[in-house]
DNA sequence: AGAACATTTGCACAATTGCTCAAATGTAGA
DNA sequence: TCTACATTTGAGCAATTGTGCAAATGTTCT
């Protein structure tokens, strides 16, 4: 009984196959998971994350997220497109400014869980 | 007016600076907010969220989400070490097998706000 | 003690990431 | 149109990450 990367087994499998094929039934499908990996992958950066919650009060534009985190304008605008395309901000053009927001209430949730969990 | 890291500054930044005191006074500091970030970022990975979306219904040992993942032990070994660092998950020893767990409610409640974002 | 097996650990390496720099693009006003 | 400024984009690079391999460690049984 090989493992799908042809790499080492454990004997327990036949032992505990009831739990394994239980547990893999309920695994989300693949494109599921792989969105929600790519979701917590764009919290899971300080840049990012000091974005968000600074979203959190109200809008901002990419300079003012580079004057709060004191990074380039550019470093910025690379993040921002990261949560732009992961659907976590939206964005408002108003003349030369760019202004960003949260895009869905889930982040706030999430965001508190969050800090919760911290103690 | 520069850049914490000497780079390019917007003129906006007098324009809105109350906003951006604002926002910066509210960000959490700098350590809680690193937490955080490792916390998602344990949470931002395929294999990673495997792991957990199976232990969320009982426990397992390595043995079995290496079965489940369809990953090396060793790989998995590794990932667990990952999740048992930053206290996402828990584990029990049995003879030569060592089981896990999630190690806190609020890892639940976050994976299934982050389901339901999913739509 | 020795065999068998589950798990962990250190190393190496390809792949990915986050940033800076420089250039391009967009927008408003003179 | 020209200038100024906000923003985005692409290239390049150092640092980090995820994995497999091989060896080490733990545990049980004979």
């Amino acid at each position: 009984m090989s493992n799908e990367k042809g790499t080492e087994v454990c004997k327990v499998y036949e032992e505990h196959l009831d739990k394994i094929l239980e547990a893999k039934k309920k695994l989300p499908e693949e494109e599921l998971l792989l969105d929600v990996a790519d979701f917590f992958d764009a919290l899971g950066n300080p840049t990012r994350l000091k974005i968000l919650f600074a979203l959190l009060e109200e809008e901002l534009c990419t300079c003012d997220l580079s004057n709060i985190t004191g990074l380039s304008v550019s470093a910025i605008s690379h993040q921002l497109r990261i949560l732009k395309d992961r659907k976590i901000v939206a964005y408002r053009k108003d003349g030369k400014n760019v202004f960003y927001h949260l895009d869905d209430e889930h982040v706030k949730e999430i965001l508190n869980v969050a800090l919760k969990h911290m103690e």
